[in-house]
RNA sequence: GCCGGGAUGGUGGAAUUGGUAGACACGCAAGACUUAAAAUCUUGUGUCCAUUAGGACGUGCGGGUUCAAGUCCCGCUCCUGGUACCA
């Protein structure tokens, strides 16, 4: 049978939205809040986007199934700034960028013409995700869709924004920023040429001497150098600049000048000094010391403030400078008397360790390209190993990691140190062709989630939550210990605008963190009964905060006391959230504000109840990227395979947290699986169910135990898992089902089938909501697979004695089979010996509750054994009770454990009655069973002795 | 660099608390069916040695703990996520 995947999915699509099946409201059952992260609409989606959306449906599907009633909404994330660099780009005609848009997303023409407006971008790709969504057939509540730009939702921030100023996390301070020079911008990603990041090295410093009347700024990765400094390093053929900078007197490059006015600083420029002017004088260092200013041309004037400091005992570049310099110098020169400092100790090195790596690589001289290595190699080796030695004063000791930013903090006191930001991959051009730098903004706005009160309750909350996985757990709680304060403002895109200070605008990141709480207004102002407006203060505070009474919250927002209470009961119904789904690379930033912002806003009961991350999807090993080359776009993918193979292929492709390699060939395989599984279902009938056989108890016990593991899997959403079962795990049980129904000439089976595949597939409706529909209508059933229960399971349902006796079948139909293998003989008669010895029985159950306890040694078995009169004669038998431990340590923990709950059973009898068929069926010829004690017995080999329990002996003639 | 996570056959990946490593799927090979091919079905498939029986080795590398290590500990190598105005 080939499936009309579309045909059948938008029939039952069709069905759900008729009857409103997703539309979720107050009721009287237990409610369930599953939300993901939502999109930001700046491309269609991909299968790679599909995942998450995908994990959460299936969670909201299971536990209406499970009957509670799920809230799953979705909202679009216009806040931000890449739709602003893509209209730009769109507006110049980028060829990169509408090439993509026209041959790789397929943007009709007139939709690209619109796209000179951000905010067109975004209404074209939220509208092309919904549609996607909707095709995938995730069961989300449509009527509380919203977007961050719209009146309602805005209130909702500035409400959001303006309690957590007033509950003191957020702060004014500094902050440097990429920045466009010419556009007066901040630059990001989107907006610079070749899409670079600019990338700020916060740990870069400046260290000042003293110059006379002038402060001389040198800059340094390494401020703990500054007690080895020999000389100072000036370019003779540089013409610096004399400026005045808040009040002190520098000198410094032309270009550090320039970069030096977007830090903040009041600066007036007083003149010219030549390199050549100063070389040959002396600087005082932080201690007074006479520093002689010496020239090296290796200095750049673009680099730092243009000023070097010369470490020549640990700076390989220093060190070969100053050997280089000492060779021009007349012999008697008090120049010849510079010798390197050392400063730190390095195991592995000696005293100048700049020095012995420099002689090691053969360093010629201070333009050697070597010396970048060198550099590298020291620099490295020094931070982590090295100690800072007697010469740093107070310092002695202390490993340089630490020391460092102790250093640091002792010149910043004594103000001989700043910090001197700067771009880690200078050069980043703007857009616009300029070259960006570094600038301090003053007036920026943080969430002080620095504060170490702050961090205790977040931690305290994801102490009580739920995360899955589990082994996420460490890594958020290093992100909680590391976090600081964040900007929550900037200066462009789309969003809020920060209600105190409207030249900001709240920041993308801090704008989506407590809005699920939104979900449950949202409804109201989509159906009218609320406008933006009504959304005041008081209002967000009496329904959100239980702050103030509905009076107060009715007369502020002009509407009724009714209206507020009805929204504030939905509010109350539905949170806190229960389950939140994302992606692992939010983990680092979205998940963990998530977190902060709601033990910073709400009470205990309303904080999130779990987080769920899935790592990412590859596609042939490669990361899917927006660099639009190696993507499948969703809906061309749902248009080509059908939308449940696609959620099949992707849940199955990996566990939860790994990066899952996706591939078209999984697609088809899980279709042909479906396939055969729909035509399955157009056979079975609901016949009524006669005397059940051996195989029938059997197979029903394991259909049992099947629903108790996918139903453990998919509480912990380990999906993978659970699919793996549904589909693939519980075939192998079927196919030895129909092999004993076949071999007994069973017809009578089809309600049997028919009850255990409407479980199995009522259990796959989560996962594959359309085409199982169809399969249950193709079996008869009423209503709808997605709106069933879930089957339950129920332990005393397991009959663990029809478990352990199906297992002695197969155990010995395979011994027989591998034997017949080895031997290649061709059987005329198969006889088999069971066990009838009591006593090798009971050293049998014996031996059973042991191991299930955890103990499969021989030694601690055997101890055991005599330790127990009833077994201590087994000492005479180790042969046996080797054999015995070996044949339970093949088994499965559930089957040790079954064996030992259930009373033996009559193991002639079963294989009597049970073996003749199947025997006869796979071997053509009759099985004939004894036991070892019968007196009648056939046994010309003497291979009866060798029978133990479960484990018959056999002879093959 | 720092903070996380990871490395298992030809491939994707199982092995959940230390207890048969390689489940399951793909691929490959042989066979059946077919004029042929595709599809389907059956069988085989970690490596090496061995005609067989069987044996040895084997989870990135080097050590260690344990009766027992893919799993725990120490030291490396490589890959990967994040690294703060990207959503």
């Amino acid at each position: 049978m080939t499936i009309n995947w579309n045909e059948i999915e938008t029939k039952w699509r069709n069905r759900w939205i008729e009857s409103k099946d997703f539309e979720t409201s107050p009721n009287e059952k237990p409610k369930k809040f599953i939300t993901v992260a939502y999109p930001y609409p700046n491309s269609p989606q991909h299968i790679g986007h599909g995942r998450t959306y995908t994990l959460a449906d299936v969670h909201a599907r299971y536990y209406r199934m499970k009957g509670y009633n799920v809230l799953f909404p979705m909202g679009f994330h216009y806040t931000g700034t890449p739709v602003l660099g893509m209209a730009k780009r769109i507006q110049a005609g980028g060829k990169k960028i509408l090439d993509g848009l026209r041959n790789v997303y397929h943007v009709p023409e007139d939709a690209i013409k619109t796209f000179v407006e951000p905010i067109k971008i975004a209404d074209y790709f939220h509208e092309e995700i919904k549609s996607g969504m909707i095709e995938m057939g995730y069961s989300i509540d449509w009527r509380r869709e919203f977007t961050t730009i719209v009146p309602g939702y805005q209130k909702f921030i500035e409400w959001q924004i303006t309690t957590l100023k007033e509950n003191g996390k957020i702060i004014q301070g500094s902050h440097p920023v990429g920045w466009c020079p010419n556009d007066s911008n901040p630059v990001s990603q989107h907006d610079t040429m070749g899409d670079v990041e600019p990338k700020i090295d916060d740990k870069n410093f400046l260290v000042k001497f003293v110059f006379g009347e002038f402060i001389f700024p040198v800059t340094t990765l390494r401020p703990e150098t500054i007690f080895g400094v020999t000389n100072l390093w000036v370019n003779p053929n540089v013409t610096y600049k004399k400026l005045t900078v808040d009040n002190e007197k520098w000198i410094v490059s032309k270009e550090c000048a320039y970069k030096l006015q977007f830090f903040d600083k009041e600066i007036t420029e007083d003149g010219d000094i030549a390199g050549g002017d100063i070389i040959g004088k002396y600087a005082k260092n932080h201690d007074g010391r006479d520093i002689p200013i010496l020239p090296a041309d290796f200095v750049e004037p673009g680099m730092g403030t243009g000023l070097v400091m010369s470490v020549p005992g640990h700076a390989p570049k220093d060190y070969q400078a100053l050997v280089d310099f000492k060779k021009d110098q007349p012999l008697g020169s008090e120049y010849q008397l510079i010798k390197p400092i050392s400063i730190i100790t390095t195991p592995g090195y000696g005293e100048f360790p700049a020095k012995e790596i420099c002689e090691k690589l053969g360093v010629t001289n201070q333009s050697d390209e070597k010396l970048e290595e060198a550099t590298k190699e020291l620099y490295l080796k020094e931070f982590t190993d090295g100690k800072l030695n007697e010469r740093c004063g107070d310092f002695n000791n202390e490993k340089v990691q630490f020391g460092r930013d102790k250093v640091r903090a002792w010149l910043a006191e004594s103000k001989h140190l700043e910090k001197f930001p700067v771009l880690e991959n200078a050069p980043v051009h703007c857009r616009c062709g300029t070259e960006c730098v570094v600038k301090i903004l003053n007036n920026q706005w943080f969430l002080n989630y620095g504060d170490e009160e702050w961090k205790e309750q977040a931690r305290n909350c994801f102490d009580e939550m739920n995360i899955l996985p589990s082994n996420i757990r460490t890594e958020f709680k290093e992100v909680i210990d590391w976090l600081h304060e964040r900007a929550c403002a900037r200066q462009q895109g789309l969003g809020t605008k920060l209600p105190w200070d409207k030249d900001w605008i709240v920041e993308s990141l801090s704008d989506s963190v407590i809005y699920m709480a939104y979900y449950t207004i949202s409804r109201f102002v989509n159906d009218g009964t609320v406008n933006a407006e009504n959304l005041t203060r008081e209002f967000f505070d009496y329904i959100l905060l239980d702050k103030g009474d509905v009076t107060l919250a009715a007369d502020s927002s002009k509407l009724t006391e009714d209206v507020i209470t009805i929204m504030k009961k939905e509010f109350q119904y539905f949170y806190p959230v229960d389950s939140r789904h994302s992606g692992r690379d939010l983990v680092q930033n979205h998940l963990s504000f998530f977190v902060l912002n709601h033990v910073a806003i709400f009470e205990r009961k309303l904080w999130p109840q779990e987080i769920v991350v899935n790592g990412s999807i590859m596609m042939d090993g490669a990361k899917m990227s927006k660099s639009m080359g190696n993507i499948i776009p969703l809906r061309a993918a749902i248009r080509d395979h059908g939308a449940d193979p696609i959620r099949l292929a992707i849940i199955s492709s990996a566990e939860l947290l790994q990066d899952a390699d996706f591939n078209m060939e999984s697609v088809i395989g899980i279709q042909s699986k479906l396939e055969s599984l729909l035509e399955e279902c157009s056979r079975l009938k609901n016949d009524t169910i006669g005397t059940l056989e051996a195989e029938d108890k059997w197979i029903l016990s394991k259909s049992q135990i099947l629903i108790g593991m996918v139903t453990e899997s998919i509480e912990k959403m380990r999906l993978r898992e659970a699919l793996h079962d549904i589909l693939f795990s519980f075939e192998s049980d079927l196919s030895w089902y129909a092999k004993r129904v076949q071999a007994k000439g069973r017809e009578n089976v089809s309600g049997i089938l028919y009850k255990i595949n409407s479980a199995r597939i009522a259990m796959l409706s989560p996962f594959a909501p359309h085409v199982v529909d169809e399969m249950w209508e193709k079996l008869g059933n009423e209503g709808l697979a997605s709106k069933s229960q879930w089957p339950a399971y129920c332990i005393d349902d397991v009959d663990s004695t029809s478990i352990q006796s199906e297992e002695l079948l197969k155990g010995t139909i395979n011994d027989i089979a591998n034997i017949l293998k080895v031997t290649k003989i061709n059987p005329k008669k198969i006889v088999i010996y069971v066990n009838s010895d009591e006593f090798k029985l009971t050293v049998y159950r014996k031996i059973l509750s042991i191991m299930v306890g955890g103990q499969n040694n021989m030694g601690t078995v055997m101890k055991e054994l005599i330790a127990d009169p009833e077994t201590s004669n087994a000492k005479k038998m180790p042969d046996y009770i080797q054999k015995v431990i070996k044949d339970l340590h093949s088994e499965s923990e559930e089957i040790k454990k079954m064996k030992l709950e259930s009373n033996s059973f009559n193991e002639k009898e079963f294989l009597k009655s049970e073996l003749a068929s199947i025997g006869k069926s796979e071997f053509g010829v009759e099985v004939i069973v004894y036991s070892e004690s019968d007196s009648d017995i056939y046994d010309p080999k003497g291979k009866a002795r060798h029978a133990r329990p479960f484990k018959p002996a056999i002879l093959i003639e």
